[in-house]
DNA sequence: GTCTATAGCCCGATAGAC
DNA sequence: GTCTATCGGGCTATAGAC
C-alpha cells in the first residue's frame, strides 16, 4: 500500500509531465492523488516544494532508465543510437525537458537544477561512449564527442517538439534517422 | 499610432512566447496592452481566438525572417548552417516551438495548425537547399535531405530546451557545432 | 497526519450602459 | 468601440479542530 506522501509525489510527477508547472494546481494534485488539502500541506510547505520533490524523482528515474541502456551490451556507437531510438511515448514529450518551457521553473534554481543535472549527466555519459566509438574506429576521427553529445540530446528534445507540433511521431523519427545517418556515414 | 487590435495581438504574441498559452491570461493581456476588458472581448470572442490570431502573426513573422535568410546569397549548405546559427535570443526559446509544450495548444487544431505549418514550411525549404547542396557536391551523397532537414530543425528546437535547462547558451551552441561538423565532414 | 473552513485574489466570460 | 459591474469558479495558501 502506498503512502499519501508517495501518491502526492507520483501524481505530481504525472501532472508536471502533462501540464507543466504553471498548469499543475495543488487542488488537481490532491484530487488525483486522493489526498486532502491538509495532508498535502503537512508534507510540503508549498507547491514549489512538492514540485521539486517530484522533479527529483523523475530525474532519478530517467537517469536510471538511460543508464541501463547506455551501460548495456553492444558497440558504444550502437548504444548511442539505441538511446536515440529508445521508445518512449513520443507525443507525451520528455518529462524533464518539458519543464524547461516553464518560466517559473527556469527562474527558480531549485526547480531548474534537476533539469540541468539530468542533461549534464546524460551528456557526459554520451560523450564517453562517443569517445570509445572513436577509439574503436566506429566513429570518424576529428569530430568532437562533447559537441556530438549535445547534438544527440538536442535531436531528442527537438524531435519531441516537432512531433507534438505535428501531432505525429514522424518528424521525431525523421530527425533521429537523419542524425543516425550522419553518425554512421562511412567515408567513401 | 497603433490600434487596440494591433496592441492586443502584439501583446499576446509576447506573452505567449514568455509564458505559453496556459500561463497567459486575458487580464494580463489587457493590462500590458493598455486595453480594457470590453474592448478585448469586442475584437475577440475568447482567449483562444486571440491566441490564434497572435500565433498566426508570429508564424508569419518567423517564416518571413527565415525565408529572407534561406533565400539569401551563398552556397545552399552555408545558408542551412547560417539558419542553425541565426542569432535569436536563445534563452527565450522559439516563439512557435514553445507552444508545443502546451497541452491545450496541441489538443486544439486551430491553435496547433500554425505550429505544424511553420515547421512544415521550414522543413520543405531546408530540404530543397540540402538537395541543391548535394547536387553541388557540398553535401555527401546517399544522405536523405528530408531526414536531414528534420534533424536541423530538431537541433534548433532541442538546443533551446537544453539552453533553458542549463540557463546558458552553451549547450545550444555545442549542439549546433556538432551538427555543423557532421554536415560539413569531408570524406577522407 | 488529516480534516474542514476560510482568505484574498485571479480565471475566463457575459451583460448592458455609454 | 470601450466602459464598468458581475458571474461562478479556481488559485495558493493559512488556521485551527480532531
Amino acid at each position: 500500500m502506498s503512502t499519501s506522501l508517495d501518491r502526492l509525489i507520483e501524481t505530481t510527477q504525472a501532472l508536471l509531465w502533462e501540464r507543466g508547472y504553471a498548469g499543475t494546481s495543488p487542488r488537481a494534485i490532491q484530487e488525483q492523488a486522493g489526498v486532502g488539502q491538509g495532508s498535502m500541506y503537512h508534507h510540503f510547505r508549498s507547491k514549489a516544494a512538492l514540485a521539486q520533490a517530484a522533479e527529483e524523482r523523475s530525474a532519478a528515474e530517467l537517469i536510471e532508465e538511460v543508464r541501463q541502456l547506455l551501460d548495456g551490451p553492444g558497440d558504444p556507437l550502437d548504444r548511442v543510437l539505441a538511446y536515440l531510438r529508445l521508445e518512449r511515448d513520443i507525443l507525451k514529450g520528455c518529462r524533464i525537458g518539458r519543464l524547461a518551457a516553464d518560466p517559473e521553473v527556469v527562474a527558480d534554481h531549485s526547480l531548474r537544477k534537476p533539469l540541468e543535472d539530468t542533461f549534464a549527466w546524460i551528456s557526459t555519459r554520451l560523450t564517453g561512449l562517443l569517445q570509445e566509438a572513436q577509439a574503436g574506429g566506429q566513429l570518424q576521427q576529428g569530430l568532437d564527442p562533447r559537441l556530438l553529445a549535445a547534438t544527440v540530446l538536442a535531436v531528442r528534445q527537438g524531435g519531441y517538439v516537432l512531433a507534438r507540433a505535428a501531432s505525429s511521431t514522424v518528424p521525431y523519427e525523421q530527425a533521429v534517422e537523419g542524425l543516425t545517418a550522419l553518425l554512421t556515414a562511412r567515408r567513401t
